[in-house]
DNA sequence: AAGCACATGTAAATAGTTACATGATTCC
DNA sequence: GGAATCATGTAACTATTTACATGTGCTT
């Protein structure tokens, strides 16, 4: 047994996952975590650093310190072989259902509460964040290749996610406009 | 000022249009954030049954002791009339932006690390899962009327969603098949 | 009488955020 | 020299899960 048979936390490996796709600082990490990873795992900085410390003193990440291109100095962590192998294993795995924490439908689930006008305003509002996630991830699938198998998928679901997303604002929207008030 | 002038939970509010939606027990809202509630806000029985002593003491929630039909007695909660008026306040607020924890989609993004076959039998498993909760969803929907605005867009939702990551699955399958091992 | 679904609760542990803190470098 | 961004970290707090706990009533 290895210090433990127990279940590992999620983030690491998800952060394990960030820095295999492509060596990465904590701080682009945090970065790419907040808005690639938006629709899979976002956490904030401070959850970020206390990980990669863990993750380097179990060998699984190795770091560099390197001078930044326009900034101080950052340390680039990369994976290991051992990192590698680990990462593997939990690749293979079969996941828990996604969690999700999603006010807006539950507004939506109360909406004869509130005046026509106020829902339709608030409805729209959604929808147009929503439609600029979704233009932030086309434009980023035209900038990648088949090559780039894995952020390709990851952003093909960011896609699909935010047209689905678009398209139910858009039903709200239409069903709540041809009610009576 | 009111005791507190600082936000307050938003499991509280997410239960609170529950109630609304429909007076429930702790299991049955348990139950129901659990199946419905899966693309918005799910959560275990042991935070529920605290939020309702704080919501019935704040008198935002009544309860009714009811012998049950087919098990112990349970106490019923409705919304009292101060409940309706700070959910209809919530309503009306801005959502922040959902959160989302879906490991797949980051095994997805190491799927370079497995076999192809595995990959494949994974994603298959994942499009499974989601097939059956959008015929969940398709069948709610179609026992709903128009009547139930609210039930009917949230069902909607957790259509659209299934659909997405269904069509997402099949996209994942379809790259990984055509694709040199 | 055993097993299951109903029904409710608490305590300990874990995960994650918010707020606090610091400092470097670049751009204006 | 001031603001913005880069970059990293800690401490206190909050939210939520897991595990423990208990008991009812129906079905087989």
């Amino acid at each position: 047994m290895e210090t433990k048979p127990g279940k590992e936390k999620p983030l690491k490996y998800v952060m394990l996952a960030g820095i295999y796709n492509e060596p990465r600082s904590g701080y682009e990490l945090t970065k790419w975590l907040q808005v690639v990873g938006q629709h899979c795992w976002s956490v904030e900085h401070s959850s970020v650093y206390p990980a990669l410390r863990e993750l380097e003193k179990e060998g699984l990440i190795s770091s560099e310190r390197l001078p930044g291109t326009r900034g101080p100095e950052r340390s680039i962590y990369s994976v290991t072989d051992s990192g590698r192998e680990k990462l593997t294993v939990w690749v293979a795995n079969a996941s828990p259902r996604p969690a999700i924490k999603d006010e807006q439908i539950l507004r939506v689930l109360c909406f004869d509460l509130l005046p026509r006008e106020t829902a339709l305003r608030q409805i729209a509002e959604v929808r147009a964040h929503h439609q600029s996630q979704l233009e932030f991830f086309l434009a980023r699938q035209a900038a990648l290749t088949e090559k780039q198998l894995g952020p390709l998928l990851v952003t093909r679901r960011g896609v699909l996610a935010e047209q689905a997303y678009v398209a139910w604002c858009d039903e709200v929207s239409e069903i709540i406009a041809r009610r009576p008030a």
